[in-house]
RNA sequence: GGCCCGGUAGUUCAGUCGGUUCAGAAUGCCAGCCUGUCACGCUGGAGGUCGAGGGUUCGAGCCCCUUCCGGGUCGCCA
C-alpha cells in the first residue's frame, strides 16, 4: 500500500475517493458490529468504519487493533449522515469506510494519553519524549519552530543575507557564561570550547567581506537552568556591515512582523517603540520591561530625602533611592496577609523591606505614616497620584536593588492582580545601555554587552575619565517583558578594540593570546558593522504560548543539565578516557 | 550554593488526630456483551517498593533526620 492522503486533510471534497491512508490508532470505540478508530498523523485525525458485514477477516484484524498501534487501511471516503457529524474535528463531516488494513507494528500501553493538554508529569513526558512529541500540541510547536527558521531564511536571504556556518569547536572564551569545554585527543591537554554564540566569527566574516550574514546557531552555555533557559539553545544570528544602528533595527523589525504575520497571523506595527536603557529602569525596574500594564515606578527621593523615616533618608543619603508603585485601586485585593508575603517577595531580590501605605476614604493606613510630616505625606500622595482605594509599595535602597524588587514586584502584582493583556504583543527595543559595569568582587569593569561593542561616538572620550557613563551602541529587543535577542554595532577599530581590552583589565599579552587573531583581523580593513542575535527557542516560546522553552525543543534539558530520556550525561570508558589523557578526581 | 513547592496503582489525584472503614477514587489496561460511536455504553477483573534509607512509636503513607528525583526562583547567565 503505499499512502494517497494525510489524515488531517481529509474532506468532503475527497467523498468517494478511494484513499490509503498511514497513521497511528488514537482511540477505538468497538460497539459490536461495528468499529471505529480514529486515525492520527501529523496533520490531525480521522475516523475509521469497519463494518463487521464488510469483511471478516478486515474486521477481526481491527477488533485487535489497540491505542498507538500503526496501522495502514485502504478506503473510501465517504460523508457523514448528518447526525453523526463530529463538530470537534475538521474531518468531523466525512469518515473512511475501510476495505483494507495493515498492522505496522504494535505498541504497549503508552504511559499518558497521546492527546492535547494532558496532565501529566513533566518527568514522565521527557522520558518518553518521542510520545510527548506525538502529541498534537507538541506537533504544532515543533511545526511552528520549523515554520518560524524557514520565513527567518526566506526572509534574510531576500534581503541579501548569506548563511554561513561557523565551528563548533573553537577556543574557549574568558569572559562571559562558563564554557562547555571539549578535550583534545591531538593535543593532549588542550580544550575546545563549545560557541556560546558566533560573534568573533560572524566580525571575521564581515572582515572578509561577506557584507550580510546570518545562521541559525546552536550556542551552549554551561549556566544553571530556567524556564526560558537551556545550556544548548538556539540562536538566529545576524551580521551586517556598513550599518548603524536604525539600518539594523529596521532589518529586525521586518523580518519579526513577517514572523509574526506567517506564524500566527499577528500583525505588529513598526516601528517598535524604543526607550532608553536609563527610561526603561526609571520607569519599570527592568531593562525588559512588560508594557502590557501599568504600575510604574515613582522615584520619591526628593521628597524621602532628610525626612524623618530613618530608612528612607539612609538610603538616600548613601547614594540610594526610594521609589514607589502605586497598585490603583487594589486596596479590597490586597489583604494584610497579601501584603506581608510581598514583604518576602521582594526580600528575594536584597530589599531589606517593603513599605506601604493603604489609601482609604477617611484614613492612611500604614506601618510607616508615623515618621512623616503631614507635609511629606501629601508629597507622597500628590507625587504617586494617590486615591481611595489604592496600595503604594515602597522600597528603598541602593538603586540596583530598589529597581530589582519593584522591577519583580510590578509583574507579580500584575499577575495577582490579573492585569496583563494576554492577547497583547508588545514589542520594544531598549537602547544606550551603558557599556561597562563595575564588578565589586572582581574589582574591574566588566562589559554589560561584550567587550566587541562599540561605544557611542560622543562618549568615546570618557573612556579614560568616568568610563561608566560611556553608552553603548547596543540594543535588546523585548516582547512582553522577555528579552527575545540583543545586539550591538561593533567596535571596528584596532586601537579602539586594543582600549576597550585593557579598560577590562586584559593585559597586553592576555589580548594578544586571547583576542589575537580579531586584532590580526581588523589590521586589514575592517568594515564598520553590526548585527544581533535572537534566542529562537524563547520566540518560539512566545509564539506558541508556551510557559516552559522546554515546550518548543525537541529534547530538551532539565534543570540539572540532563536529558531523562537518553540519561545523558553518563561516564565513559576507561579507554576513551586514557585517549584524552583525562583521569577523574574525586572530590569531598 | 540558597529559598519555595512537589514525589501514593500505567496516569491524575484523595488520604482527617499516627490506629478498625488505610491501600482508595477516577481514568487507563484486560476479558465478555453491544451495528452509529466520537470522553461510546454495560458487566466483570487485574493492577501498589506510598521516591529511597534510617529513626521515634505497641503501631508510620501521615511525625523526625538523611538522601535521591522533578518544577519554580535568587545567585549565575559578557
Amino acid at each position: 500500500m503505499k499512502r494517497t492522503n494525510y489524515c488531517g486533510e481529509l474532506s468532503v471534497s475527497n467523498v468517494e475517493n478511494k484513499v490509503v491512508l498511514m497513521g497511528w490508532a488514537a482511540k477505538n470505540r468497538d460497539l459490536g458490529g461495528v468499529l471505529f478508530i480514529d486515525l492520527r498523523d501529523r496533520t490531525g485525525v480521522v475516523q475509521l468504519v469497519i463494518n463487521e458485514q464488510a469483511g471478516g477477516e478486515v474486521f477481526s484484524l481491527a477488533e485487535s487493533v489497540r491505542s498507538e498501534y500503526v496501522i495502514g487501511v485502504e478506503g473510501i471516503v465517504k460523508k457523514r449522515d448528518p447526525e453523526t457529524v463530529n463538530k470537534n474535528i475538521p474531518t468531523g463531516e466525512i469518515e473512511v469506510i475501510v476495505s483494507r488494513l495493515v498492522i505496522y507494528s504494535k505498541s504497549e500501553t503508552p504511559p499518558f494519553y497521546i492527546e492535547e493538554d494532558i496532565d501529566t508529569n513533566e518527568q514522565v513526558r521527557l522520558k518518553y519524549r518521542y510520545l510527548d512529541l506525538r502529541r498534537p500540541d507538541m506537533q504544532k510547536n515543533i511545526i511552528t519552530r520549523h515554520k518560524v527558521c524557514k520565513i527567518a531564511r526566506d526572509y534574510f536571504d531576500s534581503n541579501g543575507f548569506l548563511e554561513i556556518e561557523t565551528p563548533m569547536l573553537i577556543k574557549s572564551t574568558p569572559e562571559g557564561a562558563r564554557d562547555y569545554l571539549v578535550p583534545s585527543r591531538v593535543h593532549r591537554g588542550s580544550f575546545y570550547a563549545l560557541p556560546q554564540s558566533p560573534q568573533l566569527y560572524k566580525q571575521l566574516l564581515m572582515v572578509a567581506g561577506m557584507d550580510r550574514y546570518f545562521q541559525i546557531a546552536r550556542c551552549f552555555r554551561d549556566e544553571d537552568l530556567r524556564a526560558d533557559r537551556q545550556p544548548e539553545f538556539t540562536q538566529i544570528d545576524l551580521e551586517m556591515s556598513f550599518v548603524d544602528i536604525d539600518d539594523v533595527i529596521s532589518v529586525n523589525e521586518g523580518m519579526i512582523a513577517e514572523v509574526f504575520e506567517k506564524t500566527i497571523g499577528v500583525k505588529v506595527k513598526t516601528p517598535f517603540l524604543r526607550l532608553t536603557y536609563k527610561e526603561a529602569m526609571d520607569r519599570f525596574g527592568s531593562d525588559k520591561p512588560d508594557t502590557r500594564f501599568g504600575l510604574e515606578l515613582i522615584n520619591l527621593s526628593e521628597i524621602a530625602a532628610g525626612c524623618g523615616f530613618k530608612v528612607f533618608a539612609d538610603a538616600i543619603a548613601s547614594g540610594g533611592s526610594v521609589r514607589a508603585i502605586n497598585a490603583k485601586g487594589a486596596a479590597d485585593r490586597l489583604s494584610r496577609r497579601d501584603l506581608d508575603s510581598l514583604v518576602d517577595f521582594v526580600k528575594i531580590y536584597r530589599a531589606k523591606g517593603l513599605a506601604w501605605i493603604v489609601v482609604t476614604q477617611d484614613e492612611l493606613k500604614s506601618p510607616i505614616t508615623k515618621f512623616f510630616t503631614q507635609e511629606e505625606i501629601q508629597a507622597i500622595l500628590k507625587k504617586t497620584d494617590a486615591a481611595a482605594g489604592d496600595v503604594l509599595l515602597f522600597v528603598a535602597d541602593k538603586d540596583n536593588i530598589v529597581f530589582d524588587a519593584l522591577g519583580a514586584l510590578r509583574i507579580e502584582i500584575a499577575k495577582r492582580l490579573d492585569l496583563i493583556d494576554k492577547s497583547r504583543y508588545n514589542f520594544l527595543w531598549v537602547t544606550d545601555f551603558p557599556l561597562l559595569e563595575y564588578d565589586d568582587e572582581q574589582k574591574k569593569y566588566v562589559a554589560i554587552h561584550h567587550p566587541f561593542t562599540c561605544p557611542f561616538d560622543e562618549d568615546i572620550d570618557k573612556l579614560d575619565t568616568n568610563p561608566l557613563s560611556v553608552r553603548a551602541k547596543a540594543y535588546d529587543i523585548i516582547l512582553n517583558g522577555t528579552e527575545l535577542g540583543g545586539g550591538s554595532i561593533r567596535i571596528h577599530d584596532r586601537e579602539l578594540q586594543a582600549k576597550m581590552l585593557s579598560l577590562l583589565g586584559f593585559s597586553q599579552e592576555e589580548a594578544q593570546e586571547r583576542f589575537g587573531f580579531l586584532l590580526e583581523a581588523f589590521k586589514y580593513g575592517t568594515p564598520p558593522h553590526g548585527g544581533m542575535a535572537y534566542g529562537l527557542d524563547r520566540l518560539v516560546m512566545l509564539l506558541t504560548g508556551s510557559e516552559s522553552i522546554r515546550d518548543v525543543m525537541a529534547f530538551p534539558k532539565v534543570q540539572n543539565a540532563s536529558e531523562p530520556m537518553s540519561n545523558a550525561p553518563d561516564t565513559v570508558d576507561k579507554k576513551q578516557l586514557m585517549e584524552l589523557g583525562i583521569k577523574i578526581r574525586e572530590t569531598q
